[in-house]
Parts: C-alpha cells; structure tokens; sequence
DNA sequence: GTAATATATGAATGAGTGTTCATATAATGT
DNA sequence: ACATTATATGAACACTCATTCATATATTAC
C-alpha cells in the first residue's frame, strides 16, 4: 500500500507561518465552546421572542404563554433554557414565577444583532 | 362534549394591560425571527473557530482547513452557511479563495459575548 | 383534608443540522 | 490534451433540539 494520502494540502497553499501566527492569536477552544454555547441560547425564534417580551418587564410564565400564543410546557422549556444558561433569572411570587432579564450584555447583543440585520444591502 | 378548554391562564393570573403594553412594545415577528437566525449562525463551534481565525486576517479554505484539523468538505459547508449569512466574503486567487470578516458587527458581538461568558459568578 | 391553578419536567416524536463520503468544478502546470 | 490541486456541492447518516403530551410538584382557596 502507498504511504497514507496527508489529508492536509501542500506547500504552494497554505502559509505555515501566518497559520501559526493566526493560531497563536486564536482564543482557548473552550472560551470558543462557550462563545457558541452564548450565541447558541440566542438562536432560536421563539427563546429571542420571550427575551424582547422581557425587554423592559418582568412577566410571569402563563403571560409569556399568552403572548406567545403557545403550549405552556414548551415555554417552561425554553425558559429553563435561557435560566440554565444565566440569561434570565426567576422569582416566585405565590403561584406564579417571574422571570426576567438577567445580564445587560443580552440587550446590547440584540442592539448589535439588529444593526447588523439592518445594515443597508451589503456590496457585492 | 362540554366547551373546549381555554390554552390561556385564568384572569388572577395574567395582566392583560401588561400584556397589551409588552406586545406593543415589541418587534416585529420577522425581525425577531432574523435575530433569532443571525444568532444561530453565530452558535455553532465549528463556524465560531472560523470566525475567530478570520478575525485578524484572511485566510484560504486550505488554511482553514489544516487550522481546525477537519474535513475539507465540512469546512466548505460552513464557510458557505457564514457565506450566506453575510458574515464572511470571499475573494478568488488562483485557485485558492480567501475568506474574510464581511461585517464589523460580528467582531463587536464576538466581543459582548466574551464579557458576558467572562462575567464574575452570577448573583443568586 | 380536597379542588383548582401555575409551573416544572420526563418521555416521545419530528424537524433541523453538522459531518462524512463521493464527486463535480475550476484553475494551474506539463 | 492530461494530471494535479483547491474548492464546492449533493446525498446519506447521525445527532441535536424544539415541541407536544402526560404527569408531577407547589401554592392558594375552600
């Protein structure tokens, strides 16, 4: 059998040491993991509609199924979710639970995110 | 049969002016829904490695490629998913393509989310 | 105590998605 | 022309995950 096939391309393509200098720049992979994990809680429509209804209030579990128009257990789901990932906190008032905001870093991701969506057509 | 079950909580439970003045406040249902899908392109830990390595030069898929220590073939796909996305732009040489950060945005995001994961331990 | 209500949660299901494999396209060199 | 290399892409597979259903827990009212 021939020698195995180097799965990696050959002198003329890649740039060693720009790869190295990149890879040294480069953060941690768990820093990454944890990045995408963040980003990860963000992206879902229905889990981004229960943090802009959090917005500016606090608002109980049977009012976000209101509002969402939606099965009940799955917005538990979705906010054991974001609670897990230190997105929103709760506070039990009696029978009922509130939920709110739980960092400020939230809000300004989503400004970010809709300056970014709304960004005039892109070139090209 | 007796009269269907009403899905929503009974009236001690929600705030119907609450709920009124939330939904109000609150964006449109496709713009969350365009969040919702820019944050997923963002949550995902292979796409993220990708941005971080273009996130001080450009970088051909080869690169790329050796950089992550995977298939080809997946990193093509992702690049092509970021690529839609708007989130990188590519540039053709030869026959290497270099891809490239297409959007400032996606650094200042990248940057938010570190503080929020880099956050001293939550209250509670 | 029982009844009613708000919320949480485990299991099942179905849709979505990342990776791999095989192959196609495009560009360069001979 | 052919061979080689870089990249792209379609199909298949496996795995993740959002939702639903059924049910459990907790609190209040009686």
């Amino acid at each position: 059998m021939p020698e195995k096939k180097v799965e990696v391309c050959q002198e003329e393509c890649f740039h060693p040491e720009l790869l190295d200098k990149t890879r040294r720049a480069m953060m941690p992979g768990h820093t990454l993991q944890d990045l995408a994990e963040l980003f990860k809680l963000l992206g879902d429509s229905t889990r981004m509609k229960i943090l802009n209804a959090l917005y500016h209030t606090e608002l109980c579990v049977c009012d976000l199924t209101a509002l969402l128009e939606m099965n009940q257990s799955a917005v538990s789901h979705q906010l054991r979710v974001l609670r897990a990932g230190k997105i929103v906190k709760s506070r039990k008032e009696g029978k009922n639970v509130f939920y709110s905001l739980d960092d400020a870093h939230v809000q300004k991701l989503i400004e970010l995110g809709l300056e970014h969506i709304s960004e005039p057509v892109h070139r090209r």
